[in-house]
DNA sequence: GGGAATGTGGCACAATCTGCCACGAGGCAG
DNA sequence: CTGCCTCGTGGCAGATTGTGCCACATTCCC
């Protein structure tokens, strides 16, 4: 099973700073996680987080700008892993078609953490503030995607197309995601299959 | 030119009080916009707004939860102008149909605004707290647009196909959204007409 | 080994946001 | 008109988040 903690690089020459700093991070967001699903959003400081990871509070907002972020953290490991999906492609790959592909991915690494995700899920409805704020994909990521699937090919980053493509699939996975999460049907990855067949692929071409 | 006040109740039958509450609430928006823009966002602190709309703070977070909920005022206005949209139109409208023309209309009234919103865009992006956390359409609203629209007939409000539907909707306005602020196009309308083809008009039927 | 680069902690501080209570203006019935 | 009730408002105290700044320790690299 894919791992929280990654290096974003794909050998394992990391420094022991790159090391020690990792194991910082995932320590905190594991920490934060526990508190989170136990306690509930609200009912957890940041300085309980920093006590049960065992750093400073100035440290952790090093790691996460807003305590938000943490439970953010998993729309960031799957942007992440999309990158990742799409940079695999073959070349030649229409870009709908990669995007699907990449996405089906995703998705298959949701449901191997779909304990996890439905705990937080929970975390997030209990909590006001989250209800009002909820973890998303955030424009920059989106727009990471973007140029990802542009530097294939001599595609237009600006173009409204390819920005209207991503968009539509990043939807259409949130739309997948929420259905999974709340109650998960037989057969999950054929649900997101045909989600993202009716939001990407109309864009093929 | 619609305005941005307004009682989300048709009548004008209205309450001194209420009267009273949304001329504050009006100022308030107005005040605090004015500033953003002279200022950036950072700049500016819900004192500073609070003495120029002459209320108390404490009053300041009754009308909105938090700073960025007045930054995030024209979403909603336009979250609004889309349910009315959906609403009007004619019974036996298909959805997709019904919402293209509702986010016409919308569009046009961002075209009305352009000036201001274009002022907000330019607040949005030199504030890194509001780069990270853009307004955009919550949630609750987005799940609003999606009872209305089933309220028409007799979809399932849960249904995938329609929540998609929507989503993809939200994207593709978004995408134009972004592009007209940017550099308003010749025909903008037309423009958005062809970007919301393309993501919604796929899912007719 | 030793200087440079970088991560960490502590401190002080501004700012956001909330609970609580009291006051006053608007609404309503008599 | 009068009295009562409802509800918006303001003030206060407080918890919490998030940031700038600096000193210290660790790691890196020559």
């Amino acid at each position: 099973m894919r791992s929280w903690s990654h290096t974003e690089r794909g050998g394992p020459i990391e420094s022991l700073r790159e090391r020690k700093r990792e194991r910082s991070r995932a320590a905190t967001v594991e920490a934060a996680w526990r508190l989170f699903i136990e306690r509930g959003y609200d009912q957890v400081t940041v300085q309980d987080i920093c006590v049960a990871a065992d750093i400073a509070p100035r440290t952790f907002h090093r790691y996460f700008p807003s305590k938000d972020d943490v439970v953010a953290e998993p729309m960031r490991r799957m942007t992440a892993l999309a990158l990742e999906g799409i940079a695999a492609a073959p070349d030649g790959t229409p870009d709908a078609a990669t995007l699907h592909r990449a996405l089906l991915a995703v998705g298959s690494f949701v449901v191997e953490h779909r304990e996890l995700l439905t705990g937080l899920r929970t975390v997030v409805l209990q909590s006001s503030h989250l209800r009002a704020n909820p973890p998303s994909v955030r424009p920059d990521q989106e727009a990471r995607l973007v140029t990802q699937l542009a530097a294939r090919g001599d595609r237009d980053p600006a173009g409204w197309r390819l920005r209207l493509l991503v968009a539509c699939a990043v939807a259409g996975f949130r739309v997948w995601y929420e259905d999974y999460l709340h109650e998960a049907p037989p057969d999950p990855l054929a649900h997101l299959d045909a989600v993202l067949h009716t939001a990407v692929d109309p864009h093929t071409g």
